[in-house]
DNA sequence: TGCGGCTATTCCATTTCGGACTACCTTCGA
DNA sequence: TCGAAGGTAGTCCGAAATGGAATAGCCGCA
């Protein structure tokens, strides 16, 4: 018989983690715990599952079938707990909570390092955040971050950043491939794909002019954050709106040596619900955002 | 900033169980906890959410619109933990899993306090039981409990108890009301209702050959276990099947003096996908649930 | 008014959990 | 070929959470 064990929250969380990050460590970080932690907590619930919900590769962690569903499933049981958490709040009248929708990239990136400077600045917002909260409650929040072009029917959308996007890559991998000395070379290399937002490449090949840009080999990932880590190991070029690796460009992690990069049609939108009128405090918000926003990409 | 603390899991099943059964007490019992833990569970996870979700009454427990709401969602979290755990038990083909989903009152009160009998009985085989699964997912299952007639379209039912539906009562309201002498008197008495087969009364009182059967009061519960404590408490009069309260029917907590009742069309069944061969284990598993059934329904 | 049934709280033993540290493996470049 | 870098797993330990027993207290009712 089996023992009707249920996982921790916090082990749902670690698994979520772990697939968009790829290595223990990485999501430990993301989850603000130790790497220490992290594995402790993968072990418990895979011996929980009574599988390996991830294979142990040289590079990290990547799931396996039965990893897939899990991690499936967990996002739904994550995505369930915000709702409640998020209706909640709208309950609460007295004191107006700002349901906030975060995306994962934009959030562990560039919007949670910042936020908690607003959050000593007006300690007196209360903003309920949710990332897993499944499509269709969505309009149930005040804000909500989107990936696109800026027309969502419905909704008043305020660019944020991401258009500047730029090409990344380790410098160990440049030097070891012969150098980066014209954009032509880039047909040298391999590049990362997201599996989300395919057209990227196709958009840099024209860009630069290239007639016909076919990379020796295309790898691809279902988070950004994958694509970026994996341009920091060296494994291949990646596209990347410049304000999301900000620091590893700065540290010289990823470099970008001839300043290649292409303005997208596509970036990160906050949005709101056209039909209500906009809270006070999340006017402030907003504002914060999108100021912040602007010094991350230098426009003035 | 609302700190993005999660509730426990075991909260999460508290909550359910405080919905399912009315009092800490109960809820306790159905978890297998003392009342002090789950008191302090609910407190802890009332703190989380920040405002109360269970108004306390003089009787128990009775969700508030904040309850309401978060007990909905901590369902579906729940359910997407068994639906994971289900699948994954699909993937181990080395050692085979029986899938059973089992009805929360069948469950507490008949099925699980058997069923350590049978997992005495047969070590060897290894059942995952689901109880928040939702709907669409119960064909993956190996075996559904359900309630109804018997005819599900491409399910194999076995009739398993609960056709034989008896009036139960506190002795005390049945003295405090003037008696229960003759099966006219069961109009003066309130009764106790159950939202999801509400034809019970009617039924009834079409068995006892009552033209027109209006009690004086109809209390309607959404839970069949809040039915049989509202019972136990000299709320109304219920209709029950005996199997389910055989204990308190023993005990004398309730009583059916005139031996009244009736037999239902509908009741508990074992269903089993028509389309997939019947497994060794489960016909095993299914014979002993029958043999069961027949003894606590006094059928030789 | 006292009893039964209920919840909340306190105290305490136990367990769990997370962080620091260590061990160890693999890859990669000089 | 070796050392550095980056990764995971395991051990040890202090802190925190948790659950059970016992207790206090509340409410309805005979």
């Amino acid at each position: 018989m089996t023992r009707t064990h249920l996982p921790t929250t916090v082990a749902l969380r670690v698994v979520v983690s772990l697939a968009q990050h790829g290595t223990v460590s990485s999501a430990a970080q993301a989850l603000h715990l130790t790497q220490s932690a992290v594995s402790k907590q993968l072990k418990s619930i895979e011996e929980l599952a009574g599988m390996c919900l991830f294979t142990r590769t040289s590079r990290g962690l990547a799931p396996t079938e039965a990893g897939v569903i899990y991690i499936e499933q967990a996002r739904l049981a994550l995505g369930a707990l915000e709702t409640a958490a998020v209706r909640l709040a709208g309950l609460r009248s007295s004191q107006p909570t700002i349901r906030l929708h975060v995306l994962p990239i934009l959030g562990d990136r560039w919007f949670m390092p910042r936020f908690s400077r607003f959050a000593e600045l007006h300690p007196r917002i209360d903003i309920q955040f949710t990332t897993f909260a499944p499509s269709d409650t969505l309009e149930e929040a005040d804000a909500v971050f989107r990936f696109g072009d800026g027309t969502w029917p419905g909704w008043d959308a305020n660019y944020v950043l991401g258009r500047d996007v730029v090409l990344a890559s380790s410098p160990h991998l440049i030097a070891r491939n012969g150098g980066l000395n014209a954009a032509d070379d880039v047909r040298n290399f391999p590049v990362l794909d997201h599996l989300q937002t395919p057209l990227r490449w196709s958009d840099f090949g024209a860009a630069c002019g290239f007639s016909d840009f076919r990379p020796p080999r295309v790898i691809r990932f279902g988070y950004y954050a994958l694509v970026i880590r994996a341009a920091i190991s060296g494994q291949g070029l990646a596209l990347v709106p410049r304000s999301l690796i900000l620091d590893e460009l700065a540290s010289g992690q990823l470099v970008n040596p001839l300043g290649l990069g292409f303005s997208s049609k596509n970036g990160y939108w906050l949005t709101t619900p056209a039909s209500r009128p906009l809270h006070a405090d999340l006017a402030i918000l907003r504002d914060w955002i999108l100021s912040e926003a602007r010094q991350s990409e230098g426009r003035v």
